[in-house]
DNA sequence: CTGAATTAGTTTCAAATGTAACTATTATGT
DNA sequence: ACATAATAGTTACATTTGAAACTAATTCAG
């Protein structure tokens, strides 16, 4: 018969550990081009995407970096409105339209991502080449696996 | 003289990478309180922090669970609103007050724990008792590491 | 073919969040 | 002691976000 009072220690607890770490660099990461650029997490993200993969439509868009699509057109918009981004008709379909960078929004992908990646290599500064790949596998399984525990829990 | 572009990966790329793990398993925990016990996560959270540690002032629990003094104000008064939470001043320092669980959150909160708990065990099934604490500490590393960068970027 | 169901994407409205200003109280320097 | 600064916490306002409704175009079943 055991009624041991189960502990939850916040601060050991998983999902609230990468939460605050997620979080932590994510917002550092953003305050190196927010200022500069003044682009949003959202549509710095929908940049990195169309910088390697345009052109996408606003679903691709969604689909690669786990964004739902209100979120995409949201900030596609606010990135066309500066002239970074240019949508052109599908004429196959015309409930679609691929996105790419204009000139001006490629100078600025261009601009990021060596900041980005200096970033980046400052975190796994904390880590040693070894423990960086151990990461990144550790990260990979737990991922897979939540996702499977979310769609039949 | 090296002019090579250089490429963004966002899907390797570890920012990207933790904010995407964090925010689904946060979600997926989310979804088994927030139905039956209608508590967002930050009311959660400071529940959380509450069963464990009160008495603590706002201050406090913000410290705890890294959540500046707003979110926690706003909290906490939805928490109090449900008679989940309950104030005491603080006759030293009139401008604190502690917070603790009434014993209608205790309950609320019992019942919880072991939902995050049995969250948490399954999620680690991914892992290996091993690969576990090499991946806390690797977090942990981590987000001391993004804590001194932060500062002194 | 035609009408129901899907899909792409946008808009709308409400709720959540961040920033700054504000109140009340306590601490500090001179 | 008294003005000034600092601290705890709340409120107000603007911005972001999320969910659902909506428009437009396409697919599919019969």
């Amino acid at each position: 018969m055991s009624s041991e009072v189960q502990v939850l220690e916040l601060e050991k607890f998983l999902p609230y550990r990468l939460s605050v770490l997620a979080q932590l660099v994510s917002e550092s990461l953003h305050d190196l081009y927010a200022g500069p650029y003044g682009l949003s997490v959202t549509q710095w993200r929908v940049m990195a995407a169309l910088g390697r993969f345009a052109p996408l439509t606003a679903s691709d868009v969604g689909q690669r970096i786990v964004m739902d699509k209100v979120a995409v057109s949201r900030a596609v918009a606010g990135l066309m409105r500066r002239g970074l981004v240019e949508r052109s008709a599908d004429l196959d379909d015309r409930r679609r339209a691929s996105l790419h960078l204009t000139p001006k929004g490629r100078a600025m992908h261009a601009d990021i991502v060596p900041m980005a990646l200096k970033f980046e290599a400052e975190l796994y500064q904390a880590l040693s080449a070894e423990e960086r790949q151990t990461l990144n596998g550790l990260c990979e399984r737990l991922f897979a696996h939540a996702k499977l525990l979310r769609n039949r829990p």
